[in-house]
DNA sequence: TTTATACTTGACTATTTCAGTCGGGTTTAT
DNA sequence: ATAAACCCGACTGAAATAGTCAAGTATAAA
């Protein structure tokens, strides 16, 4: 199991949004160098996170990115929801009509990924930017 | 995130196994058939889980396997690790010396990742196929 | 003792996904 | 005007995944 980088880019981008988004919008090329992100996969994220309305942009010289919504507001759930990153935790989900590996039926161990999708995505829907922010604050990482 | 086939096979063959374990080794032939899982590939997991002291195999006509341990004692994640499915949240796990995207700190996010990891794992580590075998029980499934 | 069943091992491969790159735009403050 | 920034879609190399294939060895049963 593993998660993308697309996922865990976003949330470093979105807290460094957050970090520095005193009145200015920020602009991805910052973003860039201050975290060490490609600036054109970055491109790719925002587009993402713009649609889904958790960021909102401002074009031309001086432009950027400005939050949409307060950092309480925005859950990890809707961040990963927003590029894509979904907790497939085995395929059978998909054709979920047909069933799984092919039958009928529902295969042997379907409810147990249920049950962990649901165990994962209450974690990340307890989990707003503001709470990263203040942990993060604590231990005075970077 | 996702989890891969591998793991999710491992736990459906072993599901299998401990239903039919009675008394006599159960075959590999069978197991494909009943879950539809290639032969080859399970071969490969099996290897694996025997390696790992999960299942003890029994050579020649009328051979197979049967499992080691009761099912109340094999956890999810024994499996998973047995499998090399690992919860590799994400990639600043590895090279945790030089801290996370090359640079010498670690990166803003690191702890969030460890927490999900953490929450992942405690739902492995209290998860026995006999609770999966139970639970199977009572929704009639398959 | 032959034979068929079943485990054992390692190399090989097609497909998909990932993580990014590239090349073109358009908008707007200065 | 021009440079800084956003915008958008196509492309690509590398790695991982999900197997396949081939050539064994062990053993119960006929």
């Amino acid at each position: 199991m593993k998660l993308t980088s697309k996922g865990r880019y976003a949330v470093m981008a979105l807290m460094d949004l957050a970090k520095f988004n005193s009145r200015n919008p920020v602009s991805l090329r910052d973003i860039s160098l201050r975290q060490g992100i490609s600036l054109d996969f970055l491109e790719q994220i925002f587009s993402k996170l713009k649609r889904n309305e958790i960021v909102q942009s401002i074009r031309g010289t001086q432009g950027g990115y400005i939050l949409n919504k307060q950092p309480n507001e925005i859950k990890l759930a809707n961040i990963f929801h927003a590029v894509d990153e979904t907790v497939k935790t085995v395929q059978c989900k998909k054709e979920s009509k047909k069933g799984c590996n092919g039958k009928a039926t529902k295969c042997i161990t379907h409810n147990l990924w249920d049950e962990l999708e649901t165990h994962i995505n209450n974690f990340f829907e307890n989990k707003s930017l503001e709470d990263l922010l203040t942990s993060n604050k604590e231990n005075r990482i970077q």
